[in-house]
DNA sequence: GATAGTATCATTGTCGGACAAACAGACAGG
DNA sequence: CCTGTCTGTTTGTCCGACAATGATACTATC
């Protein structure tokens, strides 16, 4: 007997959705060109210009196209690090995934990242790591700063790397660290200063180029966020809180 | 002097949409309550269906509700990792990311996740991955079945781990692997053999709860991949081709 | 009584037309 | 050069309409 799979009607919104977005993918419409106007693409699908909308709802939606702020036409754009990172967060957070969850991730992936950001970091790589380091040193005087400036020691590293696919993996992290470190790192006191300790060493072995030490204290530094919530007396296995959004 | 920042007029169905989605991520809507008809919200929003209706699909979009096959109400779905996977990736290809950061990145976490499989894998998750490995011994004939058996390995490793995270940032890496090597994988004809001795060194590490082989054997496992592409005379530094869409 | 057919209602997909708001560009006046 | 004014274009939103089809209840048939 013979499988009959079933035969799908795809809506036209849909059908037109993926038929402007595979020109994106395609390159054919690159990034900045300009959308052309509502009805002139209505004409040219011959729908109606209710339908071309729902299909750019959609593709504004997934971030392939946009309006520049303040304007009218809407261009192609390339969805970015950003973009995507709290679509991922947001997605993990009604799993209910946990902060147990989320820190062993940090421990698998960090250490290896700031390895590779010691092989291949640049002099202007460097540069920017010092200046996230410092101002962390400056001023983590408010949570908001302090949990500001350990996201963004994480992300120079992750730049460091000169890959561009890890600064888009750990971003979706970040953003759940950063959501569950706002509750703990108010309830840790001490965690603030050995995170500055940690960030110096690892910057440190970075600008030695020294792979070895610069995994050895991301451990460290990862470990110590694990021991912030274990003192701070939050349950790591209860559900981060989403992140939230801008 | 003070500074304004610009005041932004937010059009009806975005701020429909994030409304809709906040009740979402609030969990006030659970995973597969259906959402009211279009007219009913319409009526509650006090604005027009075709708002509605706009809003709509970018939620449908952002996979935040979807209609089961055939069915006409909507209901609110959580977005899985298959649903994240295609959007990031895409993003990744769209930004011209070379086949070597794809797997300068495997580098850089496989390891990490197969000696944390070995750490943490049950029953269950090692008989999936014995038979992940013996699906892709029996049937590595053609490049689709090889492929597919590849990734199939990489996802029972990392669901091994029991860490739900890990599956979610593992996904886009592997649609970019995959798009890869369908162009490889002909090219280099021995590395399908080498692929199979690889998963079973790693699948016995991680039977054996040995963190350490784990690491060392999924380490040569992904050097593999980076010969193959050597070998097939695939210029690492072009860019990876666009992850297919079902 | 279970199954197949039928009638009815609800809901979506699409259409056409309409209009106010506001952006873009040209143009004139100080 | 800056400012105001005008005009055409494009978007955001509305209204009303209709065919197609999924859902549901009811009926006939074996």
């Amino acid at each position: 007997m013979t499988e009959f799979e079933p035969l799908r009607f795809e809506p036209g919104y849909r059908r037109v959705a993926t038929a402007i977005a595979a020109r994106i993918l395609n390159r054919t419409l690159r990034e900045g060109d300009p959308l052309p106007p509502e009805s002139e693409l209505a004409e040219q699908f011959a729908v109606n210009r209710s339908t071309i909308r729902e299909a750019l709802r959609e593709l504004e939606s997934a971030d392939l196209v946009a309006r520049r702020r303040g304007t009218k036409r809407m261009v192609v754009t390339r969805p970015g690090a950003e973009q995507i990172a709290d679509r991922v967060g947001q997605s993990l957070a009604l799993h209910d995934v946990t902060v147990r969850e989320v820190w062993q991730t940090l421990e698998l992936i960090e250490p290896s990242i700031a390895a590779e950001a010691a092989r291949h970091a640049t002099r202007e790589s460097i540069a920017a790591l010092r200046a996230a380091v410092a101002r962390y040193a400056a001023d983590h005087g408010t949570a908001q700063q302090a949990v500001a400036g350990v996201a963004d020691f994480f992300r120079a590293v992750a730049a460091a790397t000169g890959n561009r696919i890890v600064p888009m993996t750990q971003e979706p992290l970040l953003l759940l660290l950063l959501a569950a470190l706002e509750v703990m790192i108010d309830r840790a006191v001490p965690a603030r200063d050995r995170i500055g300790v940690a960030q110096r060493h690892v910057l440190a072995a970075i600008e030695a180029h020294d792979p070895t030490v610069a995994r050895d204290w991301m451990s460290k530094h990862v470990r110590d966020f694990r021991r912030g919530f274990e003192i701070s007396g939050i349950d790591v296995d209860s559900p981060v809180p989403a992140p939230r959004r801008d």
